[in-house]
RNA sequence: GCCUGGGUAGCUCAGUCGGCAGAGCGACGCACUCGUAAUGCGUAGGUCAGGAGUUCGAUUCUCCUCCCAGGCUCCA
């Protein structure tokens, strides 16, 4: 008797149904499998529980556990059982938020007596989550008042300090939306606080347990299963240092058993490609522990991989305009005190030493101001701009120890650092070149997915005019545009100093890195006074834009190293040719091949036939050399050599060692000085 | 900087409830002379991260320092 309502359906249609039915009901309606897969749906735009009825006219969509909504719907319920487990294992246990994330979820806790979680714990906690699922507690929506919130949750106190927060937020209606606070764990409350505005809603599984929650999720805790917990962590409640410091458990949750084993495979491939853990196994560089935290030095291996990297971009700057300086790495306090980096960037800054009766000096944590003095060490002509000066600076940065990490946060590193300076009809077609000059530089490197992140101007703040900042910003964001790249904006998130453009780069595994940026100063040229004497015989300030390519080539090299997972191409690869004799006698012959291909310029080895063929071969592919070529009765006869090389098939037999030579000297070659012109500056020009 | 967990041979890791330190791989030596991802035998290799304390005795227990990992905070 209850009359038909109307539902509009993703592609427009309508269907009608029953007043009262159910989200779950109506996905039953349209298939089993639908319903099967459904974890909820959303209603007008807005994601809901699969339990509440729907209204006439509603918009509706069923959002699957295959989805990426679908998966943040499953982890955050997981999460749920994950504060269920632990506060029946810990009676007495406060949790605060547990949001969903990239590939999983988290949950803070505070337990009873000060306990904390180990390692050992997270399986047994597992093994409750798993009854929690085997007990198909389902969730149950309820909605309260503040007071009853209070009363709820009066024995979890960030429970109780979330539901204030909201009813404050609720009384001063008006109270601006824009929270722009950018941690993770901040938004996941105050998204908790939005939809708390009229009150609270809370999702209940048991008698026992209850939480503060926004919802949706899933039906029935029996929807759950692929997960697994991760580790244990510290983390500061509501991210703020000054706060508690709580135990975060981190999981991971998905749609399938064998979705959660895909994931987990992946995280072994990227622990594969560790940089930290091929720089041991190749012998490249080392963090020896005698000379401190976060400082490399590179073995030989490391270091041919390097100059070649240093080799090619000193060789392409050299193409493109730079002129090369060399600089200290220490200076007086002077000169940070004139930049105004003793005033923000001192707790980055290793402390000063004291000399020469009570003078301090400064380790350099950036090149920029050197680069200012080399301008300013006589009169500039309008006829000498752009000024493009280009240094591997070494800089030192005192990281807090916590952030240290292998080679991609070090703090010593070497800086592909340039600083042009340029007038102000310049600065377009300067930053346009110079973007085309970044993107073509990585390309040549093997990074070839990009997208650009443009930062503008921060709001009520910001040195130099108006319209310098709009010229320069729009420069960035048309050669943005004409790359074709995706650009993303950080509205309002530049430096108070000037635009810039930072440039992303997704790896072979599809992580992101920044490298590039291109960052435009108003502010350094105005404190150290910079001047050009203009055509009009007036003196003008010139506009200096700053700019690495590699970030640091430590950085770099780290991101390379992962992204190649140790196989680097030809050209930068430490060794990239082994002889083996497949004989004693062989050797010989061995050698006359290895003197033509190092004659050749190739970086090549050989090992004597002290072992068999197959260990030595074995040993040559787990040091991922590109080439091995193998040499036995049959090549002493013809000249020839066999080449197996890495990711081929099978080894090809009976090569000339002439053609081979040919062959590799090609690709050992950098990008711009190949035959075959293979590098992304030749491919554009054709 | 904070939280938690670590540091044992070049690498990966056992082990020691406080009583002479172990394996595999690697290195080195000898034998094998071999055609495309692990030949055999043998040898060497350790201040159990460093320092202090407790103890008859400390790699093991306690404290401090250094270094590493995962997070949090930070990344101008």
């Amino acid at each position: 008797m209850a009359a038909d309502i109307t539902l509009i359906l993703p592609d427009g249609t309508m269907r009608q149904v029953a007043a009262g039915t159910t989200g779950a009901e109506f996905a039953g309606q349209i298939g089993r499998r639908l319903a099967e897969a459904a974890v909820a749906i959303e209603v007008d735009g807005e994601l809901s529980d699969l339990g509440q009825p729907l209204h006439d006219g509603a918009k509706v969509r069923i959002v699957t556990r295959d989805t990426e909504e679908g998966r943040g719907v499953l982890r955050h319920s997981t999460a749920h059982v994950l504060a269920q487990a632990v506060t029946r294992l810990w009676p007495g246990a406060s949790f605060a938020i547990g949001p969903a994330i990239t590939d999983g979820f988290y949950y803070d806790f505070e337990l009873p007596g000060g306990a904390h979680f180990s390692d050992s714990d997270l399986e047994r906690i597992e093994a409750t989550m798993r009854e929690i699922v085997a007990e198909a507690q389902p969730f149950v929506r309820e909605e309260h008042s503040f007071e009853e919130g209070l009363e709820l949750f009066k024995d979890q106190p960030y429970k109780l300090e979330i539901i204030a927060g909201a009813a404050a937020t609720a009384a001063s209606t008006s109270s601006a939306s824009g929270d722009t606070d950018a941690s993770a764990a901040d938004s996941a409350a105050a998204e908790l606080l939005s939809v708390a505005a009229a009150g609270i809603s809370a999702y209940r599984n048991s008698e026992q347990f209850v939480d503060l929650c926004r919802g949706p999720h899933v039906p029935s805790t029996d929807r759950l299963g692929s997960f697994k917990l991760m580790r244990v962590a510290g983390a500061y409640w509501r991210g703020d240092e000054k706060r508690e410091q709580l135990q975060r458990i981190y999981g991971t949750a998905w749609e399938s058993d064998k979705a959660l084993a895909a994931h987990l495979h992946r995280l072994e491939e990227a622990e594969r490609r560790d940089h930290r853990k091929l720089g041991v196994e190749l012998d490249l560089f080392s963090f020896p522990s005698e000379i401190g935290s976060g400082l490399a030095v590179f073995h030989p291996k490391g270091g041919i991989v390097r100059k070649a990297m240093e080799d090619y971009s000193r060789s392409r700057h050299e193409e493109a305009g730079y002129e090369f300086v060399y600089t200290p790495h220490i200076t007086k306090s002077e000169l940070f005190e004139i930049s105004g980096h003793l005033d923000w960037f001192a707790e980055g800054m290793f402390p000063p030493m004291e000399l020469d009766g009570g003078q301090q000096y400064y380790l350099k944590p950036m090149n920029c101001p050197f680069h200012i003095l080399i301008f300013k060490s006589r009169q500039r002509s309008y006829r000498e701009l752009p000024i493009r000066l280009f240094e591997f600076g070494s800089v030192y940065r005192y990281e807090k120890s916590g952030v240290v990490h292998g080679l991609t946060r070090v703090r010593g590193m070497t800086m592909d650092d340039a600083h042009i300076f340029v007038d102000r009809e310049q600065m377009v077609d300067e930053l346009k070149s110079l973007l085309v000059f970044v993107l073509d530089l990585l390309r040549d490197y093997g990074l070839d997915d990009f997208y650009l992140e443009l930062s503008t101007k921060p709001p009520g703040k910001g040195v130099g005019t108006d319209e310098e900042w709009h010229d320069a910003t729009e420069a960035l964001r048309q050669v943005a545009l004409s790359m074709d790249l995706e650009l993303v904006l950080d509205e309002g998130g530049g430096a108070f100093y000037g635009p810039k453009i930072s440039v992303q780069a997704r790896d072979a595994i599809g992580r992101t890195w920044q490298l590039s940026t291109v960052q435009l100063d108003f502010q350094l040229p105005q404190r150290f006074g910079m001047e050009y004497v203009g055509a009009d015989n007036e003196r003008h300030r010139p506009i200096m834009i700053h700019r690495a390519l590699f970030g640091s080539v430590e950085r770099f090299f780290g991101v390379l190293l992962e992204h190649y997972a140790g196989a680097f191409p030809t050209w930068l690869a430490p060794v990239q040719a082994r002889v083996l004799p497949v004989r004693d006698d062989h050797g010989p012959y061995a050698e006359e091949v290895r003197s033509a291909l190092a004659g050749a310029g190739i970086r090549v080895d050989s090992e004597a036939a002290n072992e068999p063929l197959g260990p030595r071969i074995r040993r040559a592919k787990l040091e991922k050399l590109p080439y091995i070529l193998v040499v036995g009765d049959d090549d002493v006869n013809a000249r020839t050599v066999g080449v197996n090389a890495r990711g081929s098939e099978r080894p090809e037999r009976g090569v000339g060692v002439a053609d081979f030579v040919e062959r590799i000297r090609d690709e050992a070659a950098p990008p711009n000085a190949r035959a075959s012109a293979g590098g992304a500056q030749a491919r554009r020009e054709r």
